[in-house]
DNA sequence: TTGCAAAAGTGACCGCGGTCAATAACGAAC
DNA sequence: GTTCGTTATTGACCGCGGTCACTTTTGCAA
């Protein structure tokens, strides 16, 4: 039975958290290093790493809070109605995204849809995602716009791995005057989800 | 204009990468430290870095020999007929990348198709892969024996995506007595390929 | 043979994430 | 208040990838 932390460890995580992300803020994700945080926040390294597993764990809140943040409002946009209006809702995700490798690492290495953890906040987006993918997949399919025959939760998957791919090639190239993620998306979208003619 | 380099030079690279095949033969891939290779090799550390960018650079030789190699396999094996036929001829890299994280998360950082540096091996396996998998697709559509409407390009770029999210969720779990990642890409491709009925 | 500039190799040094035995602060019981 | 077990924090230390000013080796040319 483990034991209500104490008021005083509460408070040391706010203050490691709200420093994080200052410094996010300023320097970007990869800007962030364990001794600036610590640092500011006035604590010695140690602490962190009893608040946090490892840096990762410190990104994974922030990142997290992040992406339910941008999953509220593709969720308050509602079901789309066609292929351009889902590439559309998912734009916003792409484009955070997209800003910075290190989200992208650390969103791959923690997508185990319905995984063990479920505490962690960024195991808990993904899982929402897919449902919300899926609910919205269900209603275009029986609205007619989409194809029939995969279940709406495959579908929702595949998505997930048409993102990724999406933004793997995207962190390939040095995105000069590059076409937007989103804009790669649609084709993929559109192979896989549009109902044969 | 770059000189040829001398002789010693090829023979202290040969060294490094012969020594670093064997301690990933005795450790595996995320076993491998620089150290243990510069002093197995015989060699400083600085050596290293001027012979690969990084210890990245270093590994990626050795897995594009790899995977050149499965590439090989897989060439030789001719055009499946089938779809799972086409997941019989993916299961062997999808066991390989399976076996070590640090094979998925570099192939992944690499895995820019059509990237700049052309005499990248990691690269090169990349484009060849995706064209060997276009001409099966092309031969498949031209047979029936998969839907007609995307581009094989298209199409193998897609199979690509299913073959990451496959490894990522693969990496996701601790794989106890799970299903082999083949078991799992083939709902995917069934989907992503397969005629409308 | 010897002189010399470019190529190759060296290793002390650094940055930074992460550990852990030691220590301090807390709060419940009396 | 004093005591005392638990919880929270500390910071010196480590591992390991990567750098760079310097030394050694090489091979061409005088």
């Amino acid at each position: 039975m483990t034991r209500a932390p104490q008021k005083r460890r509460l408070e040391t995580r706010a203050k490691l958290l709200s420093v994080a992300a200052a410094i996010v803020q300023e320097q970007g994700y990869s800007g962030l290093r364990v001794e600036d945080v610590v640092a500011r926040a006035g604590v010695a390294k140690g602490t962190l790493f009893s608040h946090f597993k490892d840096k990762d764990g410190l990104l994974a809140v922030l990142i997290g809070e992040e992406v339910t943040r941008l999953l509220d409002g593709m969720e308050s946009a509602g079901a789309p109605s066609d292929i351009p209006g889902l590439t559309a809702r998912l734009a916003p995700h792409l484009d955070y995204v997209a800003q910075d490798r290190v989200i992208f690492d650390l969103l791959l290495r923690y997508s185990g849809t319905t995984a063990a953890e479920p505490d962690e906040v960024v195991t808990a987006s993904f899982t929402r995602q897919v449902a919300l993918l899926a609910r919205w997949l269900q209603y275009m399919q029986a609205a007619g716009s989409i194809r029939q025959s995969p279940p709406p939760q495959l579908l929702a998957e595949g998505i997930q791995a048409f993102l990724n791919h999406v933004l793997g090639v995207w962190f390939c190239m040095e995105h000069n005057n590059e076409a937007p993620p989103a804009r790669t998306l649609e084709p993929y979208l559109k192979a896989w989800l549009q109902p044969p003619a």
